[in-house]
DNA sequence: ATGATGATTAACT
DNA sequence: GTTAATCATCATG
C-alpha cells in the first residue's frame, strides 16, 4: 500500500471525530479500521467492540486524577493510550472528549482484515475467529505495545483509524463494561450485533 | 520499601 | 466454573 491514506478503508479519521462525548466515540468507533504499519507488515482490523471510560467514572484509570501512568489520557482527543494489565497483556484505547479531562475508548475486538498471516504468526494461533478477539489479544496479534503509547492516531503513519463504514444504530448492542469491578451498571460497552469476533455475549 | 491490585487470557476440572 | 501466570503502578508507611 503505497499512500495509506487512499487505503481501501478510507482517511484516518479526524480529532474532531474524537473531540465528542465519550460514549459517543466509542459507540461511533464501531465498522472503523485499526492500522498498524510495523517493520515486519501491515496489519488492520475493523473495530466491532469498544467500551467508554470516563472522568467521573470509578472504573476509569483517570477517576483518581492524573499520574504518570494515565498521562496519555489527559491528552489530545485521538491520541493512543495503551497500558499494560496483569504482567502479560498490552491494552489499547484511544483518548476521547476533551484535551484535559481523561476519558479514553477502550478497543476489545477486531475482525481481522489484513495482514492475517502476520497475525497468526504473532499469535502463534490459526484460529480467524480468536485472533483479535479480547484487548490483549488484538494487540498481540496487531503488534501493538507501550511503543505506541501516546501516539497520534490522527495521521497515518505508524498505527491508525480509517474511517471504514460505520454500523447503524440498529446493529450496535451496548451492555455493560466487561471485567471492572467498580461502576459496573452502566452500560458503556459496544458491539456489532451478529459479529462473530467479539469476546463475548 | 512493601503489598494489593488489575479495562486479561489460556488452560484447566 | 476456576485458576495460575506475571509485573508495573500506586497508595501507604
Amino acid at each position: 500500500m503505497q499512500n495509506p491514506t487512499l487505503s481501501p478503508f478510507g482517511k484516518p479519521l479526524l480529532r474532531a471525530f474524537y473531540g465528542r462525548e465519550t460514549t459517543l466515540v466509542a459507540r461511533e468507533l464501531l465498522g472503523r479500521v485499526l492500522i498498524h504499519a510495523s517493520p515486519e507488515g501491515m496489519a488492520a482490523g475493523r473495530i466491532v467492540e469498544t467500551e467508554a471510560y470516563r472522568q467521573d467514572d470509578p472504573a476509569s484509570h483517570s477517576y483518581r486524577g492524573q499520574t504518570p501512568r494515565n498521562a496519555p489520557m489527559f491528552g489530545a482527543p485521538g491520541t493512543a493510550y495503551v497500558y499494560f494489565i496483569y504482567g502479560t497483556h498490552w491494552c489499547f484505547n484511544v483518548v476521547t472528549a476533551q484535551e484535559g479531562i481523561g476519558e479514553a475508548a477502550l478497543i476489545r475486538a477486531l475482525e481481522p482484515l489484513e495482514g492475517i498471516a502476520l497475525m497468526e504468526r504473532r499469535r502463534n494461533l490459526a484460529d480467524l475467529r480468536r485472533l483479535c478477539r479480547g484487548p490483549g489479544s488484538l494487540c498481540a496479534a496487531m503488534g501493538i505495545t507501550g511503543a505506541l503509547n501516546s501516539a497520534d492516531l490522527t495521521q497515518p503513519g505508524t498505527v491508525w483509524i480509517a474511517e471504514g463504514q460505520p454500523v447503524s444504530d440498529p446493529q450496535v448492542v451496548s451492555t455493560q463494561r466487561v471485567g471492572i469491578t467498580r461502576a459496573v451498571h452502566h452500560p458503556w460497552r459496544y458491539y456489532v450485533a451478529n459479529s462473530r469476533y467479539i469476546s463475548r455475549k
